[in-house]
DNA sequence: CGAATAATGTTATAATATAACAAAAATAAT
DNA sequence: ATTATTTTTGTTATATTATAACATTATTCG
């Protein structure tokens, strides 16, 4: 069986996310899905981006109240933390993963018998071509 | 001269904040507010809240949309990252500062020339409560 | 097939946040 | 002290982000 299961909507949604290629408002990618589809609403995008953030196939970037697909072509699966480097001016995000961020953080969320769940972080600030 | 002008509105923001003691929307925080100012509207409170953000007396947690008094006391200076403990089931939040963060952290910016200028982490997960 | 579940459609509205301009208060300059 | 300047707050309106609730369609599975 599959991972899970992408249907029309889904693709198109997911596509969309891909070819732009960086992060995306829902509102904004609700305007693209209305190229294709023009009774598309808000509940059809938000349901859709859930989806695919619940599969680990797109980020959601709090931060920007965007989202964008993930960069890492199932690395995350060897190194479960990924960093997303939020350039403030720009609003470009990179995507880095690794193991020995989760080495470090874990000791701390352990001292408040904490358990992540969700190992994505957001860290701000500039990027190169921004400083 | 004073690291800030704490005015009147400004404390009495940020007396809401310290009594809850615990993450408050912005928009109970004006309901809170409008106890003693009935004429408050929104944009009073969140010029007061970016205000008190920027002057790290307070957390923006944007995972919650949400706002809370730094927990540390003065702890921030030695330890420059922040980590915030957010549990997704309960909402609290637990407050958490490091140095050996930023230590994992650092060498996974520079490779991409990044260079954060917020070190608030937020991690989401269940708390020892939830569990 | 027919029941159960999953996915999508649809309408309405809730919750979060800011733009833009006005007024008042505090501070500094002359 | 009085005017100019800057900071802070007030005010109105509206933009942006997100979800509740229920209806319909499509898919899966017994």
């Amino acid at each position: 069986m599959p991972l899970f299961t992408l249907t029309r909507l889904r693709a198109d949604i997911l596509s969309i996310l891909q070819q732009a290629n960086k992060p995306m408002k829902a509102y904004d990618v609700l305007a693209q899905l209305r190229k294709i589809r023009p009774n598309a609403e808000p509940p059809t995008v938000y349901r859709v981006l859930d989806f695919l953030k619940n599969k680990n196939v797109i980020h959601e970037i709090t931060h920007q109240h965007a989202y964008l697909v993930c960069q890492g072509n199932g690395i995350e699966n060897e190194h479960p933390t990924t960093l997303l480097l939020i350039c403030s001016q720009c609003n470009e995000v990179s995507e880095e993963h690794a193991t020995t961020l989760s080495k470090s953080l874990l000791p701390l969320a352990k001292k408040y018998q904490f358990k992540p769940t969700v190992s994505t972080i957001e860290l701000l600030g500039l990027c190169q071509q921004c400083q």
